[in-house]
DNA sequence: TCAATATTTTAGAAGAATTCTAAAATATAA
DNA sequence: TTATATTTTAGAATTCTTCTAAAATATTGA
């Protein structure tokens, strides 16, 4: 198998994760799907995507990422873990699972669900279901 | 003992609090102070404060609520709870406990730490410290 | 008490992140 | 194709929060 042909199946799957979530396979979108899908679990802000972007020569405006993203999440693609109150971050991984956050970074690192057990929850507020259970486990270097 | 010296060991003690915290006293800080900490554990943003205290008579700006609530957390009288990437959530209960957060209402509600526990906690990334373990049991409405 | 000093409050401007708007571009279906 | 639906975009608007620097208030020590 060629690298082309490594590549166009690799963006042939991503159009495909596209297609299966009711949206368009556009450039932008494909081009966002890579970089957020082909390598591994990534925790990333609307800012440093752009960047990325940009950076990898895509043409593509702020507002197109914010689309994009919630559109992902919408579809189930990504999820918001919030953790700051000054930005969002999205995960590429849907797995359920956990969060170290690096305070003094900004980054958030995964504790995956094996790793760490909630035990002894309490009775649910009357008329409520859990929507998530988020646990963030906030880290300062030393 | 009257009203009025039951009101003056209120205020007189919220004085205290706020000394203690090496702050001076002022009209605004013991009317935020009294807001939060008379009656018992609030969860309570900028905004909503703000409208409290215009609506008890006491004059103050958005900008003195901000100062005030980033001096008593800086103080160990409040601590932020982030929940929401929108907004900032104040806590007036410093005892470890975790939260409900109520999505549609977007309100909180305290767990208190016994009732609930984190168990298996992976091996912190090297070099670093914990600063505080958040869990946040998210809930909708049915 | 009264001045000198330090802290606090404030209005309004500024900043950062995100969302909105409505027009142009692109993708899809027939 | 051509019509229709979706998407992208620039730039304005919005929301929450912080900044600025001047006026007000609190504290200290004679």
């Amino acid at each position: 198998m060629t690298v082309d042909q490594k590549e166009s199946g690799l963006k042939a799957n991503l159009e495909n994760k596209i297609r299966k979530a009711d949206l368009r396979p556009t450039k932008q979108r494909i081009a966002l799907a890579e970089l957020l899908f082909a390598d591994g679990n990534r925790h990333i802000t609307a800012e440093i995507l752009h960047g990325e972007a940009l950076e990898a020569g895509v043409r593509i405006s702020l507002a197109t990422i914010y689309n994009n993203l919630h559109q992902f999440t919408a579809a189930g693609l990504l999820r918001e873990v919030v953790v700051d109150s000054t930005k969002s971050y999205f995960d590429t991984n849907m797995d359920p699972h956990h969060h170290f956050f690096h305070e003094d970074k900004g980054m958030l690192e995964d504790i995956h669900s094996s790793k760490l057990e909630v035990s002894n929850l309490p009775d649910l507020p009357e008329g409520t279901n859990i929507a998530s259970i988020d646990v963030i486990v906030r880290v300062t270097s030393n």
